[in-house]
DNA sequence: TACAAATAATTAGTGTGACAAATATATAAA
DNA sequence: TTTATATATTTGTCACACTAATTATTTGTA
């Protein structure tokens, strides 16, 4: 195999990235779930996880720390999460799933498990096996961090 | 296998994209490369096709028109790309290589090969068989539509 | 104690991605 | 020929990713 035939996955592997993305995000919009596929990833993390600080949300959900003030900001404006001024440090924030919060995750938690099903049409639990196995090797490849599983 | 932990495919692909364009983008920089990875895809295709309208790259590189436009202005403003009217469509250009373009793709080919290779450490041509395979599959799942390859 | 270094979060700037709407031109149908 | 429809591209808006720089605060050290 040539080199040029084998540097296609990046390609590859970007285009269905987005197509995923692209695809959860127009059915989070017909059933007008009023988050985006990238706020729901946070708000199941805290969910998940109960008070966290932005740097150790940021960590879990492999964002950076810009990208998670602004997802922060919308989920605020939108009243499902809170920043409460943490006790010890005050350059920091404990992030708080508000009532309205957990009651969004509840009611969207199972129509998203259905809709990430999809992509798994033709594909056995092997393929899936084989699929995570190669993507965190490239990961770590690129990283140079272990990683946790 | 859950449902759950079935559905975590969406978090690592989108983790291990975003991983593999970061990479190679600080790749880019570091060698003053001048481009960042999206405007090489174009610079790439259009390398390889000739002259092309916008819609035809557009469909070569899974990118919507706005994006297209987008990365045709800048890769324009740097010189590497001109908008050449169509001789007989005056709503469409055909996009031409500059002097500048073809040896901008000639000199970072090879460099890009070499970065796309580090992701494959560990890994075999079965794993790439593999992961293609499930990739297009995912791809093809939620988009309804025939693939070619 | 005082000062340097580290940390938490934010802001600013650029590029990209998705979607909707607008503009200009071409083609097909009445 | 006029009108409707389709196509090529652009513009606008919002969200996310990455980098660099900034602010506020804490921690480590002289």
């Amino acid at each position: 195999m040539t080199q040029e035939q084998f540097a296609k996955y990046s390609f590859l592997l970007d285009r269905t990235a987005r197509k995923v993305k692209q695809y959860a995000q127009q059915q989070f919009k017909q059933g007008d779930f009023d988050v985006t596929v990238d706020q729901w990833l946070v708000l199941k993390n805290l969910s998940e996880h109960g008070l966290l600080s932005q740097t150790e949300l940021a960590n879990l959900v492999f964002k950076d720390h810009p990208t998670l003030t602004r997802i922060i900001d919308l989920l605020c404006k939108k009243g499902y999460v809170e920043r409460i001024p943490h006790p010890q440090d005050r350059r920091s924030f404990q992030l708080h799933l508000t009532d309205s919060g957990v009651a969004k995750v509840t009611s969207l938690r199972p129509k998203i498990l259905e809709i990430r099903e999809k992509a798994w049409e033709n594909l056995n639990e092997n393929d899936f096996d084989e699929f995570k196995r190669i993507l965190n090797t490239i990961y770590q490849n690129l990283d140079g961090q272990v990683m946790e599983e």
